[in-house]
DNA sequence: AGCCTTTGACCAGCG
DNA sequence: TCGCTGGTCAAAGGC
């Protein structure tokens, strides 16, 4: 094993500086998520006529699911603190999550059910068809303030200290908990994990326009405080076993990879190999960190397939592997070749045959899922694989360090028991595409969120449009895009016609800022969107508007 | 023969 | 400009 792939010393492996601690988002009880998909009449079809402030309609659109226990937007969010699925607080200081995490890994990386995942009846439909909700910001309230006003979030019942972002962040997390839960529970077995609940959402997710895999990470990142309590009911127990990634096999996902690469990295005591997809044109890549012992300590996606999983071939020479069935977690994990580009983390425990998590399949249709079967639920289930999962997002440029940041958390600090699965895209401007052409022209951090704040103009010539992102601290897969003007022009025909599905994505959600050739140049739109899907469709948006004179 | 891995070298981005 | 670093190339060899 070439151990400076560089040769030369250049690759001299100086360890980091301890990375912050990954942020955990807590997840409130699955009934919160309801009221946010489900919200009723109040804020399901849209106000008509009067147009309800700010934190009316945004509690109506939370609100409204008989079996939540949260009445309001404001509950939903204290539902979030006081979850006992998101044990961990929501803005636990960051020390007490190591601590805990500690503690639960002298534990056994123990998981159990507790709270609701696989226990809650949930309703049969998972179809969203709550309308974007869209609000006007009185004149005068900046989106800014509004977003950071404790009222807007908080209202009247103890949150008040806590930001938008903080807000931002257990909205969104609740909104992908909600997906998971809908899922997992509604859809599969109680005993199913999280994991092969992913998967299968993956390969539903067409039908229900989400998927739960980003709460995957969400949840996880409760795994790492190890408050992720899976359904696995009786398996809980062998989840206390100490696991160790057997995965070796790291192209073993159902695709073929081939290995082009390999070098140490600084930060990781482990060499980093790199693999792409052997399909020709596809783009797909990914590293894959190892262990000296073999084990994969890390798994990163980049890319999207543009192509179905090669069908499985059980006489091929991996048919050992295949026959135990294919870690199929380890595949591009949702990455359809359909779904919006984004990023996630599938961190979680590989099962001991390490080829047992079904993962989700690219291939719908006339194609028999393969990674969805009763069979393979309850394959998988047995096989104890899954459950701990960490969803998080990971783009090319601003979160890149926060992929590395990971890396050294838990491959280091948690040995190799838990490789994070990533998919990556390539850049924050894939994820947030909106169809136009931005540039980038500043970015800037703010305190207390990790993620900078970038600015972006419309490269368009006598364009004035901006938008600027900004990222909940805690996932920067929630992501508040504010625009500024209006555009003069069309969406650039390439992008429109061939850039990627994740405009068309995001536009089929709402996400695609058509309202933007409607705003004003005097008008403000904001857009708190919540990306964690396993297709890249949002799981939440809330989309504000700030219209203001100009005198 | 074709595909894969290995591995030294090169390149580009960034501070 | 320079050094560091991650990512990629491509020749060589193995299966």
């Amino acid at each position: 094993m070439a151990e400076n792939h560089g040769g030369g010393g250049r690759e001299a492996a100086a360890p980091r500086a301890g990375p912050p601690p990954r942020p955990t988002i807590s997840l409130p009880p699955r009934s919160a998520y309801e009221s946010l998909f489900h919200g009723g009449a109040a804020g399901g079809g849209g106000p008509s006529g009067v147009s309800p402030g700010p934190l009316t309609l945004v509690s109506s659109f939370f609100a409204e699911d008989p079996d939540s226990g949260f009445q309001s937007f404001t509950q939903l969010l204290q539902g979030a603190m006081n979850s006992p699925v998101g044990a961990a607080p929501p803005r636990r200081p960051i020390g007490q999550e190591e601590k805990e995490a500690e503690r639960a890994s002298g534990g056994g990386m123990e998981r159990k059910e507790e709270g609701g995942l696989g226990r809650q009846n949930r309703p049969s439909s998972l179809e969203i068809t709550q309308p974007l909700q869209i609000f006007t910001v009185p004149p005068g309230l900046s989106p800014t303030s509004l977003l950071g006003s404790p009222a807007l979030f908080s209202p009247g019942l103890g949150n008040f200290g806590m930001s938008h972002q903080q807000a931002l962040a257990q909205v969104t997390a609740q909104a992908a908990q909600f997906q998971f839960k809908m899922l997992s529970q509604a859809e599969y077995p109680a005993c199913l994990s999280a994991a092969t609940a992913t998967s299968l959402a993956q390969d539903t997710g067409s039908a229900i326009n989400m998927t739960p895999t980003q709460e995957m990470s969400t949840l996880t990142s409760n795994t790492d405080n190890n408050t992720f309590k899976s359904a696995e009911g009786p398996h809980a127990d062998r989840r206390s076993q100490p696991t160790a990634v057997t995965v070796d096999k790291p192209s073993d996902d159902g695709y073929n990879w081939r290995k082009y690469g390999q070098k140490m990295v600084k930060g990781s005591e482990y060499p980093r190999s790199y693999y792409r997809c052997t399909h020709p044109n596809c783009p797909v890549k990914k590293k894959v960190e190892h262990s000296l012992g073999g084990q994969i300590t890390e798994i990163i996606y980049k890319g999207q397939h543009n192509h179905q999983r090669p069908q499985p071939n059980k006489h091929a020479k991996e048919g050992g592997t295949l026959s135990s069935g294919r870690n199929e977690f380890n595949g591009n994990p949702g990455i359809p070749a359909n779904s919006e580009p984004g990023s996630q983390v599938y961190p979680g425990n590989f099962s001991r045959s390490n080829e047992t998590m079904p993962a989700p399949s690219a291939s719908k249709g006339d194609q028999e899922p393969r990674y969805g079967t009763p069979e393979q639920l309850s394959g998988a289930s047995d096989s104890e694989e899954v459950g701990n999962v960490e969803l998080r997002t990971d783009e090319g440029g601003d979160d890149e360090p926060d992929s590395k940041r990971r890396n050294i958390s838990t491959s280091s600090q948690k040995t190799v028991a838990e490789p994070r699965i990533i998919v990556q895209t390539t850049s924050e401007v894939d994820l947030l595409d909106d169809g136009y052409r931005w540039r980038k022209y500043g970015q800037k951090v703010v305190k207390g969120n990790p993620h900078p704040r970038s600015y972006y103009k419309c490269t368009y010539a006598g364009c004035n449009v901006r938008k600027h992102i900004e990222r909940a601290p805690t996932d920067p897969m929630a992501v508040i895009t504010t625009y500024e003007g209006k555009h003069n022009h069309d969406v650039p025909a390439a992008r429109n016609s061939s850039h990627n599905i994740a405009s068309a994505g995001v536009a089929s959600h709402g996400l695609q800022p058509k309202g933007q050739n409607t705003i004003s140049n005097n008008q403000t739109s904001i857009k708190i969107t919540d990306y964690r899907s396993n297709d890249q469709r949002p799981v939440a948006v809330l989309e504000l508007k700030e219209e203001h004179e100009i005198t």
